[in-house]
DNA sequence: ATTTTTTTCGGAAACGTTTCCGAAAATGAA
DNA sequence: TTCATTTTCGGAAACGTTTCCGAAAAAAAT
């Protein structure tokens, strides 16, 4: 399929290629009429510039690569929906890949934007990533990088974070104040500074009131489904059944909340729950679930400002960190009947 | 960022840039001891090809543009996993938009992908997308194009379908079967060919029991589980209540099973439930809802192997349409309790 | 009228890669 | 040994766009 280039252009007109590129391009050194004429010639040609000429003399991609651990549920998807609006009016194309859960994928995903001369990447970690080896190198080579959300404390870079610390504190308060005693936490992957902030808050919260969290109430867990339903079986195989629990995510939160129903517990009465991260489904599921709710369209909008700041630096980069705040959904999982 | 271009290999080993070439490109025309040389100092060096240079010259992008109407969900995702499998072992990139539900952003996304010359593209309509001129011009200037799921009749392309119709029926027959009397229909947007087939088969079952259906037995609903709660809001305002409902959607069916329970219904004892399209959330919501399910990941694998099919072919192109089945995963929602 | 300055254009080179074709050297056949 | 064939390499041109710089014409200043 032959494409109008802007020779075809120039020989219409009898005017040479730099006239008008010229045209296109704003440059002073051009008479507005004979740029009125090329625009309009162009646009009845059909004249659209080949970008991979452009980015070949630019020395520039203008793309942004994009990595996320899944996007089946809500979450990753409207991050990527912030980024883009903002992307988008910057002039970059984003390239979003998403790694399955998986660390394998994650660093085929980077070598592949690599590839495509990327002008940098956010990334979010799978839950599968222990070694940073990589990252490590990709940063130290100059490569523009912002994290969210889920980060290594390793990596010297600019990160957009959900103040995981605060919000589980303010989860496990409200559990607290309703008089629950015996407060399970579901943690998230133990190579995540996410999990550690959120046991942090959970354990401070029960220190703020003089409470005791017992070794057996912290169960370690993960974030899908299938490990909530686990955990939950494991707790009830225990028969050390708690009053509530807080979960380090909706999904696992709801994963476990099927299989204490299953068993004949009612939610909230015989066990409340509180989830992380605020799935879309939090709200329908039966009763709804309470959650924390982050702020992904602006996480997503904050890691692109972060990282076109970056790119367009022409100094030496400090990188950044920005947490963000979020809000607690109460809804009925978690309020006890009096 | 100074990149490793073929001259600094050329010059590192006193050679000819079009050695190198040929060295990489698995020409005959180089002595196999020169190409081991070669390959050695490039991996040395950190080589990696220019794409865009590489995209230049071959006149041909190997970007494959997917455009899908939201991703939220897990549907859209999941044909997108599948597509990826399939495209990127054929050596393509993918580019994916998302259209927000929305036409105008839908027909911004397509100038976007066509400015990137992608070599074909996978679509998805949004639920909004009535005017389809501009797809119309695209097909007629060769464009390879691949419709799935929603589509439009008037497009002369290769489709994907899944058998609306056959799998409308056979939930309608599921209720029938059950004894359910009343059977209301939340119907699609009416300009999506899958909404005029479900509504078919939920007919036509109804007919082959020789049961009649009312028209007001048909609500005029759409995909988001908001349309679900307002189209109950509707049949509840009007204290004709059916017992039993089969939506056009998952998400469509658990809005509206939401606005039921809220008004003391019980599911599946005073109105039970069928949704259509299996959303991760349908086993997970409380009761579990009976479900249409889509092979999502194999819809995607088929659309891509069409798509690589058309821009492959060197004679005449006839568009196929394939239709996948899929199956009826019966759940909670719709077993009556006798 | 002459000189200086400004405007506007064209041509050449660059970007990194691929391909084509000719040339030289090596090998095989007469 | 001479002639024919094969192997392997190098140089030039191409892809479509952008930028730089010089030249010519027009406008302004002297």
């Amino acid at each position: 399929m032959k494409h109008v280039t802007i020779k075809d252009i120039a020989k219409e007109l009898n005017l040479a290629v730099s006239t008008i590129s010229r045209a296109f391009n704003d440059k002073y050194d051009i008479r507005p009429e004979t740029k009125q004429t090329i625009l309009s010639k162009a646009k009845e040609m059909g004249y659209r510039p080949n970008p991979f000429a452009q980015k070949l003399i630019r020395q520039r991609s203008m793309n942004i690569g994009i990595v996320i651990p899944e996007f089946i549920g809500s979450f990753f998807p409207e991050v990527i929906i912030g980024a883009q609006e903002v992307l988008f009016k910057a002039g970059y194309q984003v390239l979003i890949t998403q790694s399955n859960e998986c660390y394998k994928t994650e660093i085929e995903n980077v070598e592949l934007l690599e590839q495509n001369m990327v002008d940098g990447l956010i990334i979010s970690l799978s839950h599968q990533t222990k070694n940073i080896d990589r990252y490590k190198e990709l940063v130290s080579r100059g490569t523009p990088v912002v994290f969210f959300n889920r980060v290594n404390d390793e990596l010297n870079t600019s990160k957009v974070l959900f103040d995981d610390y605060e919000w589980a504190f303010f989860a496990t308060e409200h559990l607290i104040y309703q008089n629950y005693k015996k407060i399970f936490h579901l943690t998230g992957p133990a190579n995540l500074s996410l999990t550690k902030n959120r046991l942090r808050g959970f354990l401070d919260a029960h220190k703020k009131h003089r409470l005791k969290v017992p070794d057996s109430h912290l169960i370690p867990s993960d974030f899908m489904l299938e490990d909530g339903e686990r955990a939950a079986m494991k707790i009830i195989e225990s028969e050390n059944i708690p009053d509530a629990i807080f979960a380090a995510g909706d999904l696992t939160a709801i994963g476990a909340m099927k299989i204490f129903k299953k068993h004949g517990y009612k939610i909230p009465e015989d066990v409340a729950f509180v989830g992380f991260s605020e799935h879309t489904i939090a709200q329908h599921i039966d009763p709804p679930l309470t959650s924390v709710a982050q702020p992904t369209f602006e996480i997503g909008r904050t890691a692109a400002k972060l990282l076109i700041a970056q790119i367009e630096n022409t100094g030496v980069f400090v990188p950044q960190t920005i947490t963000l705040s979020g809000q607690l959904n109460i809804r009925s999982s978690s309020m006890k009947l009096t």
